[in-house]
RNA sequence: GGCGCCAUAGCCAAGUGGUAAGGCAGAGCUCUGCAAAAGCUUUACCCCCAGUUCGAAUCUGGGUGGCGCCUCCA
């Protein structure tokens, strides 16, 4: 079976095709650098993080563009407060990204542009879009003529004339049209800003991601993703941009995930319950929060609370109580290849969360089959026979479904201390002379050290709360 | 006004025509010196009302209750 996605255009699953056999051109809309992330930021990056996993492991190479949007009204309000410069603040918080996306083990995309940076490309396509009767300037302004585009709204399945423009912003007397949409603003006096044929300005906000698409991914990419929010108008004005200029489809699927509710309110800076990520890493593992924002499917509504996160890190524990166990016993295992039986089991967990992922990226589903292993696993511990080779293949498998989830926390190797070891050696001793007091004395000791110590018929196993 | 989304056990969450996955929490049992871990067992009239069908959580229509977007937004 092969992987299917949900277009946001066709509203519909499709196979997955990519442009070119093996390669995917994948492009995320990424924050504006004006603050930290939250949460809700966390959901796009940590999912498409995946994806891009998911796609790398499948065998495609995949080239995973995820841009900054480093120049805009909220960053020069912020520097102007700040006493600041639109570049540093920009600088600071890019920063900040790189480590607060880390944090959340969401690797670095093959590039992450900037808009200030590609400002020659920016103007030209604006310029291009000028050319073709698809824009025009007013008063140091370019906008996008919507009128001569008809399939602006095909994204969102907008009718133009149904939309309710300037309802909730008022509507620029220098636009021809409501619905056009700006491409370049002048400059106010102060203000950062950008020479160009139509004066001193800088960007719109949609045009970044079409100019950025266009020089480092091509005309066509294979997935466009971000947001539900981004579908309109960003989105959508993207394509009107995109394909208004080069006459070819600007993606070949629209993928948008879902919000990210708090304690089943909307998050909004109004309500200020906004939860930043740098400061929730602090006292949640990264591995608790992915698996939170994959234990949902991505189209739907996801509600964080502490709850929710609670359940996360305990289920989590039981993956990695599995994982701790078959790593112990390793160590006693008797030699051996694995037994067909379990080679088979695990294939068929590998086929079941291949299935999931395929269909659509069913985490949810996905991370069911990791507890099939899990269950599989615990039970073949529990029997008679154990053999090193299937404990290092169902350890493999986990690995593999862990490549493309990131849940599991990595192996600690790291040794108890000297007087934790003494310490556990002096209870063996304890136990063996039965002396229950002084063996349970030991073991509260080391709990109240965080470290957990299990009896088992294979000797002392450990492992921190 | 337009375009959409959601409603499944105490909680989270799949399933989208053949009679309810998985996880968390709870309870009981087994194992254990005691624990822990693990195993086994256990919990659902699928929001309501009609309809289509041999058969519906799943399709259709109508309700009810939440929610998103309509140029700040992930």
């Amino acid at each position: 079976m092969a992987l299917k996605i949900y277009n946001t255009m066709s509203r519909t699953k499709e196979s997955f095709v990519p442009l070119t056999p093996g390669k995917v051109k994948m492009y995320v809309c990424g924050p504006t650098v004006y603050d930290y992330i939250h949460i809700g930021n966390a959901r796009p990056l940590i999912f498409f993080d995946v994806v891009r996993r998911y796609l790398e492991s499948e065998g495609y190479e995949v080239s995973y563009v995820v841009n900054f949007t480093d120049v805009d009204d909220k960053l020069i309000k912020k520097a102007n407060e700040a006493g600041s410069s639109v570049p540093e603040v920009a600088e600071r918080f890019i920063a900040q990204y790189h480590e607060d996306a880390g944090g959340l083990g969401v690797r670095e995309a093959s590039l992450h542009p900037r808009v200030t940076q590609n400002m020659e490309e920016i103007i030209a396509f604006i310029a291009g879009l000028v050319d073709k009767g698809l824009a025009y300037e007013s008063g140091g302004d370019v906008y996008y003529r919507t009128s001569k585009f008809p399939d602006y709204g095909k994204l969102s399945h907008q009718n133009l004339e149904e939309l309710q423009f300037g309802i909730r912003i008022e509507v620029d007397e220098r636009k021809e049209n409501p619905q056009d949409f700006v491409l370049w603003k002048a400059a106010k006096p102060g203000e950062i800003s950008w020479s160009s044929p139509w004066g001193e300005g800088r960007p719109g906000w949609h045009i970044e991601c079409s100019a950025m698409v266009r020089k480092y991914l091509g005309d066509t990419i294979d997935i466009h993703g971000g947001g539900q929010d981004l579908t309109f108008p960003h989105h959508e004005c993207e394509i009107a941009q995109s394909e208004g200029l080069t006459g070819h489809p600007m993606a070949r699927y629209w993928m948008h995930n879902g919000f990210v509710n708090i304690n089943n309110e909307k998050m909004s800076k109004s309500l200020g319950n906004g939860i930043n990520v740098n400061r929730l890493l602090q006292s949640i593992p990264a591995e608790a929060i992915r698996y939170f924002m994959l234990s949902g499917h991505y189209r739907n509504p996801l509600n964080f609370s502490d709850d929710a996160v609670e359940q996360a890190k305990n289920s989590l524990q039981r993956i990695e109580n599995c994982l701790a166990n078959l790593r112990h016993r390793l160590g006693s295992a008797e030699p051996g290849e694995a037994e067909a039986s379990v080679r088979e089991t695990i294939e068929s967990v590998r086929k079941q969360f291949k299935a999931k992922m395929d269909d659509d990226f069913n985490t949810p589903d996905a991370i069911t089959a990791i507890f099939e292993l899990v269950q599989a696993a615990n039970a073949y511990l529990a029997g008679a026979r154990v053999v090193a080779g299937s404990i290092e293949a169902f350890l493999a498998q986990f690995e593999a479904m862990d490549r493309v989830l990131g849940i599991l926390a990595k192996a600690e190797d790291e040794l108890p201390g000297d007087e934790i070891d003494r310490l556990i050696a002096e209870r063996t001793e304890a136990r063996k002379a039965k002396n229950w007091a002084r063996a349970d004395e030991i073991r509260d000791l080391l709990m109240e050290r965080g470290i957990v110590l299990e009896d088992t018929p294979q000797g002392i196993r450990w492992r921190r709360k």
